[in-house]
This record gives structure tokens, C-alpha cells and sequence, in this order.
RNA sequence: GGGAGCUUAGCUCAGCUGGUUUAGAGCACCUGCCUUACAAGCAGGGGGUCACAGGUUCGAACCCUGUAGCUCCCA
């Protein structure tokens, strides 16, 4: 069979993917053997694969793969989550272009076109997965909206109600005016804007006076309650008692006196608007003031403004600003930069607006929450992490759990025509509830049908904070009895997700966690880096500058990409993604593949192991095994890409460099010699273990390898092999293959320096000296791979030869040519220079007392051994030198 | 405004308890090779005042102080 000389990825990875699934390889079911599990981050439903998604589901495969392998019985639940607002703004642009508006639907309606789009488009990014060869358990999909996740959802909603935990309340939130919801304070993202800081007199009531305020918001001026400066500001003192006129509406407001003011900002007076301002909101509380709420829900001005009704906020500012320009008030304009909120969501500017919303009280619930990530129960990975984590539970806030859409679960809450209210999951239960309470003595006649339920949804976070815990068991929230899986599996073992949601989902599982099952929903949180552009900024589809990952995956193949994530991303760091590592990845699987050509085509003979074979052998074996110890190391610490550096040294340099070409038969009359079966064996051994290591990273290639190498079995597959163990080696061969890989290099570069052709033979002396130090069963190896006629010993040194030193021993090569005298003299003059140099530096040290003094034994005693091999060295070359 | 972190080769990063040659890797770069596995390759090579300034120490990329620049989090 012909074997095309580079890999063609295309051709293998659908083949294998589905084989994979069509032999379950990827269900998991609770057993004997340990469990390791991971559930996925859910991406959001509307999504599409993006280069983050790319980072994190490679991660986690690998993770996974890797456990597979070893025996555990591991288990990747997949899903989605529903993103409320996202979802919700996306159904709605969808029904514009279809000439239909929201609010011309109910409820029933909307609801019907969204879970339409949703399962048409919902189950994209999962699909995508399969293309990056994630294996996960995808009989257990989960979806945050599926109706037993939900139901926990209303459950746990009604419990922590029932416990006094959550409340309703007029607050001051995070209004998104185009998503027309509250959001949480995690979804705002503030971000540095310039701005124009307006400095507007207002005339003090009564008298000829004015006070000057700035602000950067003047479209709030309407809503202004109160002027307020600071009770020591000397500049306004004499203004104890006064009042002012805000203008264009003309209303006459205190001048109040509070030390939160900052003297140094603007002119130490500051316009007061309750309504509009988290800050003004508090004074406004202490000062009991008038609030008057001049900005309605889409972010234009309401009635109450009394002017401009109807019109944009911003559009305001502008027309306020040249009013007020007119009337001769503003005294002066700045530009300044200052911090705005943004939704997470909408990217709309965020509205300080008050509004009645539902929340959760934090301060206890999230005690075990931070207890458990500082005592280390639950690894932050890596753990420069642990402070941010640690600030922001310390200072949590009260989380408004409410969000003004349709899309979600909605709140179990139910009013009764006079507003009362109660919780309960059914009209019915709602109902029971009133009449238990004797509430509902005084409704009145048909009361039952007119119980409202609350327009609102839950944060998607409500629910998905669940979501290590219901993707096993929706039922035990009321149940209180964790079936058999949930019992399994739980906790689970590794999170893979990023930064940026560790508050809004990872703090939130943890709390939910200790909150439904007592315990923590993870071990440990490895937290990935954003991945960036090449300018250093974040990949989003509103820049257009990401890649497609599918594209990618047609351009390197799927091992390729991953691979080329992975050598970019060290735990926690930013990644700057440059399409140059996924080449890296696939030149990588080209490299494997030729690999396995060249031992796939040679003839086994009968013949007997060379000796210069069975040492290449013994060489490699444990030359892999104190890789193998390295690499297992590096995975337990989560240091996948230096795991994956190493593996890939291993590979290209260890195996493909070095091993191969140690045993790699030669070719006589335009034909290879066949290799002797033991050599083989051994190798196509060989070839497995690396594939192993190779295969949580490049799954596809490694598997067709595999099936490839050997006749297998449907069900023997890389896949499910074992992890290989370390086994004990003789390491000195590690070292003395190094010594040769310095003789086989000064050779090389030799080569390189005369130009002297690779098929010219050369020959080679090694000076004896009384401390003989033969490499002897490496010669024949030395001979092959620098192609000598021979490597001999010599007990005298060679007069003319070019030389050169390896650690002490001392080489010869006589060459046909004369050798350029000067040279040679540079050469070895500059050898000599450098280790007088460092024999310097070392006799520096040797010579301080108190360094003899305080330095450890050993360190002592290396010092001494390097000061020995110097002068060695240098004396060597200054004999080469004078023979010259 | 408060807090955390980062700064090592052109790029991305290692460098663990201060001592393992005068700081390493991968990529990129330069030179020579289409050598019967691989040019998506082979062989060789160049490249760093470890941000800066002080300090501690026999000894500092590593510990301390300060400065600058960058990043993130919180308000």
C-alpha cells in the first residue's frame, strides 16, 4: 500500500471520530474504577465556536483523553446554556427582519419562536466540537433550560426564599436600557472614555449669587434633588441654609453639606440626582431627597423630566449643553477621561436606575464558598488568582437575581390583585399559600384567577450555577437524596474555564455547591488565558479579527489547531494567537507521519541484534522513561504546554533525530538492508508509548498510526490504552549518549566548516589518555550517524589532524587537505579565551574565603571540579595551539 | 481612588529552596543542503546589561526598597 507522503488529516478524522463514538469510547456510566470528570463550561446557545472555545474544550479533552488512559473511568458532560439576554436579543433582531415586533407578541408567542430558533441553531457550536475531536459523553447533552434543570432552578429559588434568603426590593441596578433589563454588577464592564466634564452655574435662590457644579452627565441636570459641598469647604460655608434653582426646569433644590464630597474634583460642588446615581442614590437616602426619575427604561427622557421628553439620553447632553450655553450657564467645558459602564451583554451604556428587581443575600451563603478555595479543598490554578478571588468574596454583594426578559426561567413569584405576594411553583400551590395565610379573606370574589404571576426571568447564572450538580441529578434539590451518578461523580475533578466568569459562574458553582450537596462542585479550576490577536487584543466577532476555527481546522487539521493552542498558552497567561503555531502543529503531525513511513517500510530479517542496536535500544528506553517522569509531572501540575513541549522534544529529537537514525538500516544498490525483528519489535514498541503520550494532544493521527502499525482489533484502540507506566532504566546511558551527541555534532559542524561533502568518509582518533575514557559501544553508532570509516584510538596525539575536546576526551580528525593553520588558531584561541574566562570566575569564587567558608559541601566540591575541568581543558588547547 | 500581577533573545515563554559552566526552549532569522521517512525536511550558526536605580549576601534573573512601563480586578 502506497503511503502518501504528507499527512492528510481530512481523510482520517470524521473516520475516527465516528468510530470512537459508534464503540462508546466516550459514555461513561458509573462503575468500579475511580471516576474523573469534568463538565463542560456551557457555551451559550447562540454561540459559535470561537478561538476561546478552540483553547478551553482543547484543554479539557486533553485532560480527559488523558485520564481515559489511565484507567480512570472518565466522564465529560456537554451542553449549552440558554444566555437570556443574548438569546433573547438575538430572537428579537430575527423577528424584526420578519417585519415582527416583540411587544406585539405574548408571552406564548415569543417563547415559541425562540425555543424554534433554538433548536434549530442551538445545537451548532456542539457540533463544532466533534471537528476539534472533543470526546465528550454526548448522551448526557444538557441544556440549562431543559425542564428538569429548571425545575431545580424554581426549586432552589423557592428554598432559598423560604430560608430568608432572597428578597424584593426597590434598589439602585445596573440598568441595560437596550436589553431593557437589570443586569448584575458583574455584567457591567467599565471602561476608560473621554468625556466632556461640564462646569454649570446655578443661581442661589434669593440672591445674586451663583454655585458652579460639574458634571459629566448634564442631560441629569432634570433630575438634580440637591447641590451638595463639602461641611469644611470654605469657598461655600456662607451657603448653610441657602437653596438654588436647577435650571431650565426651574426647581428651587437645598444646598446640603456632606464630607463624602472630594473638595479637590471640579468645584468642590457636586449636582445631586438620587435617581440617576448609585452614590447620589446614598445621599439622597441620608439627606432625604426628592427623587425624580427623568430617564425612562430605553434610555430616553421620561415625563417627569418635565423637557426634552422622549428624547435620547445622549442626544440630550448634547442639546442641554448648548441650552444651557445659551442661557449663559455654563461657565466653562473640560475634556477629562472617566469610567463608564458598559452591559456585558449589549455593550449599551449602563443606566443607574432604580427599579424593584429580586436578590439574593450573599454574606453567609458564600462563607463556605471562600473558606474552601483558601484552605486549598478547592485549587485555584494557577493561584495568582487566589487574591482576586478572595477580595471579591470578602466584599460580595447582594446579587439582583431578576432580569426584565422572557427568556429563562421564569420567577415563581405570584401576586394578588392588591399586590400581595408569595412564592410557590404553581398557581395552585400560589393559591394554598394565600388561603393559608388568611391573606385572602380580603380579594374578593374570583381571586384565584386573577393571581399574576411575575413577568420576570432568572439570571442565566441562577442557573447555571447548578450546573455540576443537576447535569447528574435535577431531582436532588427536592428530593434531597443525590441518585446514583450524582453520588459517582460528584464532586467532579477538573474545571476548565476563564477568568473572566470567575465570579459570575465558577464563585457562584462553589456556592451553590456547599449550599444543595455540602461539599465543593470541583477540585480544581484551571484557568485559561483570553486569547488575544497579535495586536494584544481580544478576539470577538465585532472586531472580525478571529479566525475561524473551523477554517483552521480544513487548513492544519484538528490535531494542527490543537496542538498549535496548546504551545501558546501557559495556565492563566493571555495567549497571543498567531496562526504560525497551528503550522508549528501540523509540520509536528507531518514529522509523526514520516516517522511511521520510514518504519513502516522496512523488511524484517531473522538476523541477530547488532550490539550498536541493542545500546540504541537501551538508550532510547530510558531516555523515554525520564521523559515520561517529567511529563507526568508537568501534568500534575496543570503545565499542559510545557507537558506538550516535552513530548514534543521527545518526539521530534529523541525519537525522530536520534533514535531513528541510529538503527535506520542503510541503503546498498538503491535499496534498504531489512532490520533485524528484534530491533523492530522493539521499535514498533517504541512507536506505541509515544503515540500514548502523543495522544491526548493530536488524537487523530496517533489513532490511524495505531491502526496502522499493528492488525488490530475493532475495540483496540489508542484511545482506550493504557497510559504508560515509568519504568526503572539504566540512566548512565543518558549521559554517555549525550557525550556522544557532542562528538556527532563537532563532527557535523566540522563538515559544515571545510565544506566536506556527507558522503565523504572521514576518519577519527580518540586521544588515550591514562584515564582512558572509550565511548567503545557507542563507536559504531558514531560511525553511522557521521559516516566514518572508522574510530580508532590513538596514544599519541596527531600531529596536523583538525581536533577537538568533548568534556576530557580529546578527538582527531586528519584531514586530506592542509588545514588553514590561522584558521585553526582563531578557533582554538577563542575555545581558550572563553574558559580562561570562566576558570576566572570560578577561581573568583574559590578564592574568597568566606565563600569556602558558607557555601555548601557539594557546591563546594562542583566548583573545584569545574576549576579542574577548566584548567584541563585549557591546557589541552594550549597544546593543541603550540602544535600547530 | 483601592488592590493584585507582570517586565528574561525579534515573538511566545521556562528558569522550583539564591550556587549545576559566562541564562534555556520553541518559533522566527542567517548559511549550506531537493542526502531514498519527512523542504511541512536535514545540518550548522548568530542573537540577551534578565525594565531601570539602589540595597541585602561570599554569591542575585531569583530576596528587599524605590522608579518607570504594561495588564487585570474592584469602586
Amino acid at each position: 500500500m502506497e503511503i502518501p507522503k504528507t499527512y492528510d488529516p481530512k481523510s482520517v478524522e470524521d473516520k475516527w471520530y465516528s468510530h470512537w463514538l459508534k464503540n462508546k469510547f466516550f459514555s461513561s456510566q458509573p462503575d468500579e474504577r475511580d471516576p474523573y470528570t469534568i463538565v463542560i463550561p456551557p457555551p451559550n446557545v447562540t454561540g459559535v465556536l470561537h478561538m476561546g472555545h478552540m483553547l478551553n474544550n482543547t484543554i479539557q479533552d486533553v485532560l480527559i483523553r488523558k485520564a481515559r488512559m489511565q484507567g480512570k473511568n472518565a466522564c465529560w458532560v456537554p451542553g449549552t446554556d440558554h444566555a437570556s439576554i443574548a438569546t433573547e436579543a438575538k430572537v428579537v433582531a430575527l423577528l424584526k427582519e420578519k417585519g415582527i415586533k416583540k411587544t406585539d407578541l405574548s408571552r406564548e408567542e415569543f417563547l415559541k419562536h425562540a425555543w424554534e430558533w433554538k433548536n434549530k441553531y442551538g445545537g451548532i457550536i456542539l457540533k463544532q466540537l466533534e471537528k476539534l475531536g472533543a470526546s465528550c459523553d454526548w448522551d448526557r447533552t444538557k441544556f440549562t433550560m431543559d425542564e428538569t434543570l429548571s425545575q431545580a432552578v424554581i426549586d432552589v429559588f423557592i428554598d432559598l426564599y423560604n430560608k430568608g434568603q432572597i428578597y424584593r426590593g426597590v434598589r439602585m441596578v445596573n440598568w441595560d436600557p437596550q436589553g431593557l433589563t437589570a443586569v448584575s454588577d458583574e455584567e457591567v464592564i467599565h471602561k476608560e472614555v473621554n468625556s466632556k466634564l461640564f462646569f454649570v452655574k446655578y443661581k442661589i435662590e434669593g440672591t445674586e449669587e451663583w454655585i458652579t457644579i460639574a458634571t459629566t452627565r448634564p442631560e441629569t441636570i432634570l433630575g438634580d434633588t440637591a447641590v451638595c459641598v463639602h461641611p469644611d469647604d470654605e469657598r461655600y460655608k456662607h451657603l448653610k441654609g441657602k437653596r438654588c434653582i436647577i435650571p431650565i426646569v426651574n426647581r428651587s433644590v437645598p444646598i446640603i453639606f456632606d464630607d463624602y464630597i472630594d473638595m479637590e474634583f471640579g468645584t468642590g460642588a457636586l449636582k445631586v440626582t438620587p435617581a440617576h446615581d448609585i452614590n447620589d442614590y446614598n445621599l439622597g437616602l441620608k439627606h432625604k431627597l426628592e427623587v425624580i426619575d427623568t430617564i425612562a427604561a430605553d434610555g430616553k427622557m421620561s415625563a417627569a423630566a418635565k423637557f426634552y421628553i422622549g428624547e435620547d439620553r445622549f442626544a440630550v447632553r448634547k442639546k442641554i449643553a448648548k441650552d444651557l450655553e445659551e442661557l449663559g450657564q455654563i461657565v466653562k467645558v473640560e475634556d477629562i477621561k472617566n469610567k463608564v459602564g458598559y452591559s456585558e451583554r449589549t455593550d449599551a451604556v449602563i443606566e443607574p436606575k432604580l427599579s424593584m428587581q429580586w436578590f439574593l443575600r450573599m454574606d453567609k451563603i458564600s462563607e463556605p464558598a471562600l473558606q474552601n478555595v483558601l484552605n486549598e479543598n478547592i485549587k485555584l490554578i494557577p493561584d495568582k488568582f487566589l487574591n482576586t478571588y478572595k477580595h471579591w468574596m470578602e466584599n460580595v454583594h447582594d446579587w439582583c437575581i431578576s432580569r426584565q426578559l422572557w427568556w429563562g426561567q421564569r420567577i415563581p413569584a405570584w401576586y394578588a390583585p392588591n399586590g400581595d405576594c408569595v412564592v410557590a411553583k404553581t398557581r395552585e400551590d400560589a393559591v394554598a399559600a394565600f388561603m393559608r395565610d388568611n391573606k385572602a379573606i380580603s380579594f374578593g370574589e374570583g381571586w384565584e384567577r386573577q393571581l399574576n404571576q411575575d413577568e420576570d426571568v432568572l439570571d442565566t447564572w441562577f442557573s447555571s450555577w447548578l450546573w455540576p450538580i443537576t447535569v447528574f441529578d435535577a431531582d436532588v434539590i427536592r428530593t434531597k437524596k443525590p441518585n446514583k451518578d450524582l453520588q459517582y461523580y460528584y464532586p467532579t475533578n477538573d474545571l476548565v474555564t476563564a477568568p473572566e466568569i470567575l465570579f459570575f459562574w465558577v464563585a457562584r458553582m462553589i456556592i451553590a455547591g456547599y449550599a444543595y450537596m455540602d461539599n465543593k462542585p470541583f477540585t480544581n479550576v484551571y484557568l485559561t488565558g483570553i486569547v488575544r490577536d497579535k495586536q494584544g487584543r481580544k478576539m470577538s466577532k465585532s472586531l472580525g479579527n478571529s479566525p475561524d476555527p473551523i477554517d483552521l481546522i480544513e487548513k492544519y487539521g484538528a490535531d494542527g489547531v490543537r496542538v498549535g493552542m496548546l504551545l501558546c498558552s501557559p495556565a492563566g497567561n493571555d495567549l497571543p494567537f498567531d496562526e504560525a503555531y497551528c503550522e508549528q502543529g501540523r509540520n509536528f503531525s507531518n514529522k509523526i507521519w514520516n516517522a511511521f513511513r520510514l518504519v513502516n517500510m522496512w523488511e524484517v530479517a531473522a538476523e541477530k541484534q547488532t550490539e550498536a542496536n541493542k545500546t540504541a535500544a537501551n538508550w532510547f528506553d530510558a531516555r523515554f522513561n525520564e521523559q515520561l517522569e517529567i511529563i507526568n509531572d508537568l501534568y500534575s501540575k496543570y503545565r499542559i504546554s510545557e507537558a506538550l513541549m516535552t513530548t514534543y522534544k521527545l518526539v521530534w529529537d529523541d525519537f525522530c533525530a536520534w533514535y531513528l537514525e541510529m538503527i535506520k538500516p542503510e541503503f546498498v544498490d538503491g535499496k534498504s538492508l531489512p532490520i533485524d525483528k528484534q530491533t523492530y519489535d522493539t521499535t514498533i514498541i517504541f512507536f506505541e508509548k509515544i503515540l500514548k503520550l502523543l495522544h491526548p494532544f493530536m488524537p487523530f493521527i496517533t489513532e490511524e498510526i495505531w491502526s496502522l502499525i499493528k492488525q488490530r482489533t475493532e475495540k483496540d484502540c489508542i484511545i482506550v490504552a493504557d497510559w504508560p507506566l515509568v519504568q526503572k532504566t539504566d540512566s548512565v546511558i543518558i549521559s554517555r549518549v549525550e557525550l556522544l551527541k557532542e562528538v556527532v555534532a563537532n563532527i557535523r559542524n566540522l563538515r559544515q566548516q571545510k565544506n566536506i561533502s556527507p558522503k565523504e568518509k572521514l576518519e577519527i582518533f580518540q586521544f588515550e589518555t591514562e584515564n582512558i575514557n572509550k565511548i567503545c559501544d557507542l563507536d559504531p553508532i558514531i560511525i553511522k550517524l557521521c559516516n566514518l570509516s572508522g574510530y580508532k584510538y590513538t596514544a599519541k596525539k596527531i600531529d596536523g589532524a583538525y581536533s577537538f575536546l568533548v568534556k576530557t576526551i580529546e578527538c582527531f580528525v586528519p584531514l586530506q587537505g592542509a588545514l588553514n593553520i590561522d584558521d585553526e588558531k582563531i578557533r582554538i584561541g577563542k575555545e581558550i579565551e572563553y574558559n580562561k574566562g570562566f576558570l576566572q570566575s570560578v577561581q573568583k569564587k574559590l578564592a574568597n574565603e568566606k565563600f569556602v567558608q558558607n557555601a555548601k559541601p557539594e557546591i563546594l566540591a562542583l566548583e573545584r571540579k569545574k576549576e579542574a575541568d577548566a584548567q584541563a581543558k585549557i591546557k589541552t588547547l594550549e597544546e593543541q595551539l603550540s602544535a600547530l
